[in-house]
DNA sequence: CGCGATAACCTGTCCAACAGATTTGAAGGC
DNA sequence: GCCTTCAAATCTGTTGGACAGGTTATCGCG
C-alpha cells in the first residue's frame, strides 16, 4: 500500500524539523541515529535522505561532526522558482510556473482546432483523477504540457520538460509535510 | 585523505554507464547488487547513489523490475545550465555563467578602488590554492562571489547565490567522471 | 500452442558492526 | 586558577547480511 518511500518522508521530516525548531544557516541538526529514532525507521532511510538533502544544498554532512543547515528550505525552494508562483489552488496540485502565462497567451492566438480539443481532454482528465481522491501529479503535468503544446513552439515544451522534475521535486515535499 | 564520498562517485560512475553504454529512456540498469560489485562497494553505497540520480530526474525506480533511466544526464545538465558554458580551464575548476558577462561588465564601470582590491585579492586566493595542488571549489566560488559584489546591485549576489549549489553539484560529477 | 504455477531476480527496509574524524570533558601540570 | 594534553564519548562513512514484498521469465502441464 505504501507506496511512498520512506526516505520521502524522512526528507519531508528533516525539513519540518528545520523550520519548526527554526534552525539558522549553520546550525547543527540531531545525529542520524537520533533522527531515526524519531521517525521510526532505519539509519540508512535517513541516510538517503540526508544525502538527497544535501544534494540540494539545504544540508551538509561533516564527518565526526554531524549534519548542518547549509540553507534554509524556503529559501532553496524560493530560488528554484523566483519568478513563478506555487499556489496550491483548492488542494489540488495546480502548478503554474514562469511558462504557463506566456504559453497560454501564445496558445490563445495560435491555437488549432485539434490542440485545442487535446488540451480540454487534458483538463477532463485532471478533473476525473482529483475527484478520484488521490494525488493527481501525472495529470497535472499532462494538462500543463498539452498547453505548452499548444503554443506550437517547440522551445516551451522542452523548456517545461527540462523544469517539470523540480517542480514535481517541490511539491511532493509540500505533500509529504502537510500529511504529516 | 579519501574526501570524496563513494555515493559521489558511484552516482558519476552510474552517469557515465549510461552515457558509455549509451542507455536509451526507458532503458533498464544494472540491478544494485550488480552496480556494487561493480564499483567495489556495498550495496547501502549504489542506494545512496541511486536516491539522488532519482531525485535529480535522471533514474526512476520501481520496486521489484528494476532502475530505469528516465532522462538522459546530458539533457539534464543542459537544462540546469543551458545559456551558462561551463568550460573546464586547462584542468583546473574554472567557472563562468550567465551572470559573469554581464556581472564583469557592470563591474568594470561602478567599481571602486576598495572593491577592486577585494577582487585581486580573492584572485590572488584562487591562484594560490591552484598551485597547491588540490580541489578550489570554495575559493573559485568566493572570486566569482566577490565579481558579482563588485556590481554593487544586491540582485547579482543572490541570483549567484541561488544558482551556485547546482554549479556545484555539476562540477563535482564532472571532476569524479574525469577521474575514474 | 497456450497458459498458469513457480522459481529467480529486484528493490525497499532493517539490523549490527567497525573505521575514521571530531568534539567534549577531565585529569594533571604549571 | 588556567592551560595543556589525553582519553572517552559521539558522529558520520561504509560494510555485510538478512528478510519482505513486488516483478519477470521460464518451465511444464494440459
Amino acid at each position: 500500500m505504501n507506496q511512498v518511500r520512506l526516505s520521502d518522508q524522512a526528507y519531508a521530516g528533516i525539513v519540518e524539523i528545520i523550520k519548526s525548531e527554526d534552525l539558522e544557516v549553520g546550525a547543527r541538526l540531531p545525529s542520524e541515529a537520533r533522527l531515526a529514532e524519531t521517525f521510526g525507521v532505519s539509519r540508512a532511510i535517513v541516510r538517503e535522505a540526508l544525502v538527497r538533502l544535501a544534494s540540494d544544498g539545504i544540508t551538509e554532512a561533516r564527518r565526526g561532526a554531524g549534519s548542518f543547515v547549509k540553507s534554509r528550505p524556503s529559501e532553496r525552494l524560493a530560488a528554484f522558482v523566483p519568478m513563478s508562483e506555487l499556489p496550491t489552488t483548492l488542494g489540488s496540485y495546480e502548478v503554474r510556473f514562469v511558462l504557463e502565462a506566456e504559453a497560454a497567451r501564445l496558445a490563445a492566438t495560435r491555437r488549432t482546432a485539434q490542440e485545442m480539443a487535446h488540451v480540454e481532454e487534458g483538463m477532463a482528465l485532471l478533473r476525473e483523477a482529483l475527484l478520484s481522491s488521490e494525488p493527481a501529479h501525472a495529470e497535472d503535468m499532462e494538462l500543463h504540457r498539452r498547453i505548452a503544446a499548444a503554443t506550437g513552439n517547440p522551445a516551451f515544451l522542452q523548456a517545461f520538460d527540462a523544469l517539470w522534475p523540480d517542480v514535481e521535486k517541490i511539491m511532493r515535499a509540500g505533500v509529504d509535510i502537510s500529511r504529516s
